[in-house]
RNA sequence: GCUCUCGUGGUGUAGUCCGGCCCAUCAUCUCGGCCUUUCGAGCCGAAUACCCGGGUUCAAAUCCCGGCGAGAGCACCA
């Protein structure tokens, strides 16, 4: 057989089907009525790691029409910052993410004592006044604390006592049996002296985390609960809660952990910094705090937008700063102006016949944006960079960017005709100037000029051409990213 | 140590439940080329991945078993 002959033997390749997906987040189940809560405690303002859960509670809330619930949980009278209440909703409020209802855990202490009222009359919770450690050495050992067996009256007579006085602990039981120690016996709440910042010494029993939650998530009518997969343990203590008051528990989505490389995310340590003053403040261009983020320049868009493409598989992730700044490029390079931005200006003076304009475009995109003019006359002063300096020998051309071609000579340049020159050096230059610090989030500042052309540009992000992205800010520069 | 998760290019992600249209998607990064009075943007192209080993099957990224690896939890924190 000739090749012709074998032709319609010969396995095809199937053509590719083009398949335009819609790329979204996995659906959820009972989509129907979605209400979600993002929880924070309030022990100082929102970070970069905050924004995942916030980024995807609100993806959600969006997809389904359903509900936001912002809880800051502040049962823990001494981690609480109290200016923390408002920074949390600004953030939110700088993010665009509106929480359908604000809810503050310490108004609602008489709700968590109801409840563990009725789980205590149930038999399903108890109360000791052991100390933790020998608690601890039973529950490890499988082996019930004597207080445990006690009948519910008298469980319930503790427990009003505990509301006055003593140092007793409230404890839910689950199964001693259970192979995993960590969700054995768990505590609910605990005697706390310390005043607390809003409700001053109103209550010394407080509720933990995972009782507290449980009974919140339930009375706020929560349906997917969304969080890392480091609560997956907390999770299986919450149920107990939820089996005990016979309350049909929410979805839970858990979803893989992120690591951030090259930040630092811990609160307490970043207070302990500003205070000895290595920081400025929480909006410190070197730290990322939203507000340290939006400083520089950072679009609310981004983080939701890396977010959701992020997904919520169970896998740990890495933040990719590469793949963040992406997402914020293609957000600002439209709409940022450009400028020249000279450090270390080493001054020239130009020598011309005819007065000469700069013709810069704001935006080489955008010519309807206009153009940043300026006359230069001979014997005016200009500026550049120090590091192009370096490169120049005398009678070399240069292209003097959106002006003309010098020579130069010396400290002089000289007029050598408008028209660019193939393969000749481009730089940027600065004549008429504002002095500007550019800092950068490693801690360095780099002194330099930018054009006179600032003025209307304060707080926006623009371009420093050759430098990258920067946000304004008076006589500063925050150095975004490329 | 115990308990629980999870392993797709450098990074993130789609596909895994219900095996075939997957010689594996998209984005970013990297490297070329074009364009450009920015080292930005845009356009074109390239390179790079199903943790390993068995099994089931006509067919496995997908199912089963074993290994290895990574992470988390083990608080009177949230």
């Amino acid at each position: 057989m000739g090749s012709e002959e074998l032709k319609p033997f010969i396995p095809l390749k199937k053509p590719k089907v083009e398949k335009v997906v819609e790329k979204e987040l996995p659906a959820l189940n009972d989509p129907d009525s979605v209400v979600l809560r993002f929880a924070p405690g309030p022990s100082g303002p929102l970070h970069l790691g905050h924004t995942r859960a916030l980024a995807l509670n609100n993806y959600y809330k969006k997809r389904y029409g359903g509900k936001l619930i912002l809880r800051l949980e502040d049962t823990n009278p001494n981690a609480i910052d109290s200016d923390a209440y408002e920074m949390i909703e600004s953030d939110l409020n700088w993010l665009s993410i509106k929480a359908d209802e604000i809810i503050i855990q310490s108004d609602r202490i008489e709700l968590y004592y109801q409840e563990i009222r009725k789980i205590l009359e149930k038999g399903g919770a108890y109360v000791t006044f052991s100390d933790a450690e020998e608690w601890r050495d039973l529950k490890n050992q499988k082996k019930a604390h004597p207080d445990r067996e006690r009948s519910p009256k008298v469980q319930l007579t503790e427990f009003e006592s505990l509301l006055v006085e003593g140092k007793g602990i409230v404890v839910i039981k689950t199964d001693l049996e259970d192979p995993n120690p960590a969700l054995r016996d768990f505590v609910a709440l605990r005697v706390v002296e310390e005043p607390h910042p809003r409700q001053s010494t109103k209550y010394r029993l407080w509720p933990l985390y995972n009782y507290a939650v449980a009974v919140d998530d339930y009375h706020l009518g929560i349906t997917h609960v969304l969080r890392g997969k480091d609560h997956l343990n907390n999770t299986l203590k919450q149920k107990w809660i939820y089996k005990y008051l016979g309350w049909d528990e929410p979805n839970y989505i858990h979803y893989g952990l992120v690591s951030i490389p090259n930040t630092n995310l811990k609160t307490s340590k970043i207070r302990e910094s500003i205070k000895e003053g290595e920081f400025s403040g929480w909006d410190d261009c070197q730290l990322a705090t939203l507000k340290g983020l939006a400083r520089r320049g950072y679009r609310p868009e981004t983080f939701l937008r890396y977010w959701e493409n992020s997904g919520l598989k169970e896998v740990d992730i890495k933040f990719s700063w590469q793949n963040f700044d992406a997402v914020n490029k293609d957000i600002i390079d439209s709409e940022s102006r450009r400028l020249f931005f000279v450090s270390d200006p080493i001054e020239y003076t130009i020598e011309t016949k005819n007065t000469l304009v700069k013709d810069a475009p704001w935006h080489p995109g955008k010519p309807e944006l206009g153009k940043r003019e300026e006359q230069i006359k001979s014997g005016s002063k200009i500026y550049i960079q120090k590091s192009d300096v370096e490169a120049f020998d005398d009678n070399k051309l240069v292209r003097l960017k959106n002006l003309c071609n010098v020579v130069v000579n010396g400290r002089k340049l000289s007029f050598e005709g408008m028209q660019p020159k193939k393969g000749s050096q481009i730089i940027q230059w600065c004549s008429s100037h504002t002095p500007i610090d550019l800092f950068y989030p490693d801690g360095t500042i780099v002194k330099g000029i930018v054009e006179d052309n600032i003025s209307g540009l304060d707080g926006e992000t623009v371009q420093f051409e050759r430098v990258g992205f920067v946000r304004l800010e008076g006589k500063k520069a925050f150095f975004l990213h490329r």
